[in-house]
DNA sequence: GATAATTGCTTTAAGCTTAAAATAACTTGG
DNA sequence: CCAAGTTATTTTAAGCTTAAAGCAATTATC
């Protein structure tokens, strides 16, 4: 910690200095900015054409893409949010007719969730009119920067799990 | 709707066709991925490590660029969130140390909002760490990566303001 | 088969977030 | 000046979100 007198070389301050990392930080903030655009303006747009919040439109894609339906745990994961989250948002989703809940023939302490009928044909309207909404918000990208953007992604998701499962050693 | 007995051409296709969009979707959610798993684990850390909250910290991140302070107004439209939002945030900043209210000279129904000593001296303790983090995560991008991530992701953003913007007309 | 550890879910408390409505202060155009 | 419109902020109601604690059911281990 205390600095020597000798003069450090190149080399030796590539090493112990402590370099700055501003360029990440506004890389993840541009990150962010970019995120919070699209979301907040796909937020509202739910609101003002379906009167859906985006949870509720969440938990409803992934119950979609599941036929058979799926336990809270599974959500939980799916949507990366906490177990106690779903416990609310599912309440007010049976509640609304959207979903259902079945208990598990399997497991006693598990539930599975799964769309109801009308559930299902509601969140397909929805589904296809946000689809457009996405395109067009990312309508100035050529294919090539589409696909350079999902593959440095790629990247960077894995990036970032190598980061968050070595923390725990 | 009624299907033609004619085929199309290729060209024809492109134009009417209802193209499907998955790409691009696939492309928001993987977006969407990438910052909910890195927020969440800087959300994580800031707790476990400071005992400090997001919002908490990115607000104090803004005042910390603002020496002479900023507005309610002007916090509101740099973290994209509402006003009304800030309005709690603020109070529980101030009853714990961090912040300072003091009545603009300018216009009396504004206020503004800035670190004190200590909260300024705490957050850039936090922030020195953050920025680690923030480098660690990114950490397995190289320096080419993270330029033409940059760049892209501006270009998503003018994409989304435009698209934004022009909805109102 | 009994004990221990894990897993699935709910509850709780606290805080975050939004949209919408309300209040107060400022600005602008006659 | 003054009415009309705008801007800065707060309040309200509803819902979202998390972490942590707790309970019940399952799985693993001996």
């Amino acid at each position: 910690m205390d600095d020597q007198a000798i003069p450090l070389d190149a080399e030796t301050k590539a090493v112990e200095m402590p370099e700055d990392h501003r360029e990440e930080l506004r890389l993840w903030l541009r990150l962010l900015t970019c995120t919070t655009l699209i979301e907040g303006e796909v937020r509202s747009r739910l609101r003002e054409r379906f009167d859906v919040t985006l949870p509720r439109f969440d938990l409803m894609a992934q119950l979609d893409k599941a036929p058979d339906g799926m336990t809270l745990s599974d959500l939980s994961k799916r949507m990366m949010v906490s177990n106690g989250n779903l416990t609310g948002l599912v309440e007010r989703l049976v509640a609304s007719g959207h979903i259902l809940r079945t208990a598990s023939l399997t497991d006693r302490r598990a539930t599975v969730i799964s769309l109801t009928e009308s559930g299902r044909g509601e969140f397909r309207t929805m589904a296809a009119e946000h689809e457009l909404w996405i395109a067009d918000l990312f309508g100035d990208l050529t294919e090539k920067d589409r696909s350079d953007l999902m593959r440095l992604l790629g990247k960077t998701k894995l990036s970032a799990r190598r980061a968050i499962q070595g923390e725990g050693q």
